[in-house]
DNA sequence: GCACTATCTTACGTTAACGTCATTTCGTCG
DNA sequence: CGACGAAATGACGTTAACGTAAGATAGTGC
């Protein structure tokens, strides 16, 4: 029952990036392979797959830095530590701090994402007036010729 | 009747960059000052700061290139010279390429806004939802000091 | 076992979008 | 008019996010 793995190539074209990305995101801390092979070849799962797919949302349409990404993701991960070790008795205090670190993280990133929302949807608007007015002196153009 | 001018150091402030940035955008060909002093320093109109906040906006929200700006810009001036000198008896088939090319453009570009408009509203349920189960988490965590 | 292709690691190269001097000239205020 | 803070014009520096090339292994099909 082992889970289907896939090598950097396969990754890669999966996702329209090229093994250079992988390695470089591996570099900076943001994910890393399931494992490896006896050789040292890098094999990634769905989980990973699906994290990299996250990752390049964030980038491509929240348009913030890597570096902004990785501080995301780390704080998932030690609330994932958190919540597998949950009954582990570390300082609860500890434990509130971290769940209120993302909860606020979020919050910013949340409001980022209803900011650009609004701001899309204004340009839009004026996009599309443009166009209008565009296609209004097109049909001009066209009586023109009488 | 002379319009209002600003100077480099006071469109920057208004609009939260720096004077570096004012002339490398002119470098780029994205703006020119309207007018200059005797002494060669750039005076700048409310037309050209409205075309810079367009271009922030653009940069900012739509995350594309200043060349890809530019090459929007450049089509939209091509536009506005075809209306302004509209009697003009110019090729009514070049006219007409221009127009056709600004409406091609425009429409790229407002499928690419819908698609990050799209891609954000994903991106926002997804965080809101790991919000959700964090504040759940952090109310088992309250209880557990019992 | 061998040929051939994919990977690995290391390291230097590249591009966009400015930042940061340095030097010189300009505008203006007492 | 003299000083002093902006502005102009080079020109080199910087950073993020990869690209690219090289030399050495690893994996794989026959």
């Amino acid at each position: 029952m082992g889970e289907h793995t896939f090598t950097v190539e396969e990754v890669a074209k999966r996702l329209n990036i090229t093994p250079r990305t992988l390695h470089y995101y591996e570099e900076m801390g943001l994910i890393c392979p399931a494992t490896r092979t006896a050789g040292g070849h890098r094999l990634y799962n769905d989980r990973v797959v699906e994290k990299l797919s996250r990752i390049l949302r964030m980038k491509e349409s929240l348009g913030i830095s890597l570096q902004e990404i990785r501080e995301i993701l780390d704080v998932e991960d030690a609330l994932e530590q958190l919540r597998v070790s949950f009954e582990e008795k570390i300082n609860i205090m500890e434990k509130k701090s971290i769940v209120d670190e993302y909860i606020q993280l979020l919050a910013g990133v949340i409001a980022k994402i209803d900011d650009k929302i609004a701001s899309l949807n204004e340009m839009r608007k004026n996009f599309a007036e443009r166009v209008q007015r565009t296609v209004d002196l097109k049909t001009s153009l066209s009586n023109e010729n009488d």
